[in-house]
DNA sequence: CGAAAATTTGACATGACTCAACTGGAGTGG
DNA sequence: CCACTCCAGTTGAGTCATGTCAAATTTTCG
C-alpha cells in the first residue's frame, strides 16, 4: 500500500498521480519530548501522523498550557488557523510518542488540489469532519461537567488514552490534574 | 449586485454560472421567534443571511439552552454536524430579529461544487475560517475566565451584541444570566 | 536502586451556580 | 393616562464545583 493510498482512503488514483502527489510529501520522524512546531514560528506543513503520538497545545498569558487536540496513527495534524490562513502559529506541536510523520507544505497541497481536484474534495470533507469534531467540543464544554466530559473523552479516545500522561487530559478537558485526580478517584468508588 | 456575487465574493461567473447558481437557491424570510431549524428534524439546509439574526442553539440533558453561534447580515448558518454527515439535527436554528435568508440544499450545493469547481474552493476557504474561529473558541473558552470572554466578545462582535438580549450572551459564553450581570456591574465600577 | 516525574491528598480560597426576590422598562387595555 | 403585566436584568444569600498551594505518595525509568 502506498503512502497516498494509506493517507487519502477510498479513492483511485493513476500511478502518476500517485507519483505526483508522494512527491509532495516527505517522511520526517521524531522523538518523545521533541517540540515540531513551536508557537511564533511560521507554520506551512500540515503533517499526517503515520504512527506515534502528538499533541497542539496553547500557552495562555500565565504560562498554563491547554491542549487543543492530540494526534496518533491514521489523523492529521497542524496549527491549523495557522496553516490556512498563513500566519504565524500559535499552537506549539509537541511529540507524545516516537512518532513517524508525512509532511506537506501548504502551497504544494494547493498544487495537488489544483491538479487533482478529487484530493480537494477529500479533503474538504475531512475539514468538515474536524469542524463537526470541534462543534462537538465546544457544546460538550458548555453543556457537560467534568466528569461527563472525562468519561466522553476516555470511552471515545481509549486508544488516546493508553499513550498520554493524566495530566495532558486535564489540560485537553480544561481542569487541573488535582480535579482530574479526585474525579477519578470518585468513579473508583461508584 | 447579483445575490451571488452577494454570497461569492471575489470570484468572476459567468451569466450562465450565476443562472446556474441562483437556481439552486430560495429566498425565504422568518419572523422574530421563528424556528427555522429544530432538533431532531432532518437537517438538508444551509443558509446565507441576507438580512436579520439568527442563533444556533443546543439544548442539554437538564432542559439548558447552550448557544453556538450567532448570525447576522452576510453569515451563513446551519446545523453544520448535521448538514454534513446528513444527520438528524442537534441544533436548533432560532430567528432572533425579522431575516432574510437564500437557502440551498446539501445535494444542490455539491451539484454546484461539481460543476464550478472553483465554488468548492471558495467555501473550501469559508469552511477553513470557520474551523479556526471554532478552534479560537475552544482556546479562548480553556484559557480565559468569563470575564475576559465577554469583553472578546462585544469588541469582536459590536453588531452582533447590538442585536441580541444579555441572556443570548451569556448562553453563548457559558455561564448564567446572573454572571454575567455581575460580570457588567464590575465593569462598570472599573 | 535512586532520582525525577506523575499522581494523589488535604486545607482552604474563589468563581460561578441556584433560587428567590426585586427593579425597571415596554407594551396593553380599560 | 394610569394600572397591569410581562420580560429582561439585577441583587442577595447560601451552596458547590473547581482552583491553588503545599505536601505526601506512587510510578517510571535511567
Amino acid at each position: 500500500m502506498s503512502i497516498v493510498d494509506q493517507m487519502i482512503k477510498g479513492e483511485d488514483f493513476t500511478p502518476s498521480e500517485i507519483r505526483f502527489i508522494e512527491s509532495k510529501f516527505k517522511t520526517v520522524s521524531f522523538k518523545k519530548g521533541d517540540v515540531i512546531l513551536k508557537a511564533g514560528d511560521q507554520t506551512t506543513h500540515q503533517y499526517y501522523v503515520h504512527d506515534g503520538c502528538l499533541r497542539t497545545f496553547f500557552i495562555d498569558y500565565s504560562g498554563k498550557e491547554h491542549t487543543l487536540q492530540f494526534a496518533v496513527k491514521d489523523w492529521w495534524i497542524s496549527d491549523y488557523t495557522a496553516f490556512f490562513d498563513q500566519e504565524n502559529a500559535i499552537l506549539t506541536i509537541e511529540c507524545l510518542e516516537e512518532a513517524i510523520l508525512y509532511k506537506v507544505f501548504r502551497k504544494d497541497l494547493e498544487l495537488i488540489y489544483k491538479e487533482i481536484p478529487k484530493v480537494e474534495t477529500y479533503f474538504r470533507k475531512k475539514l468538515e469532519k474536524a469542524f463537526s469534531s470541534f462543534q462537538n467540543r465546544i457544546l460538550s464544554n458548555l453543556a457537560n461537567p467534568a466528569k461527563a466530559r472525562y468519561l466522553d473523552f476516555i470511552t471515545t479516545y481509549p486508544d488516546i488514552e493508553a499513550k498520554i500522561k493524566n495530566y495532558h487530559i486535564a489540560s485537553y478537558l480544561g481542569i487541573t490534574t488535582e480535579s482530574l485526580s479526585r474525579i477519578r478517584k470518585e468513579l473508583v468508588n461508584h
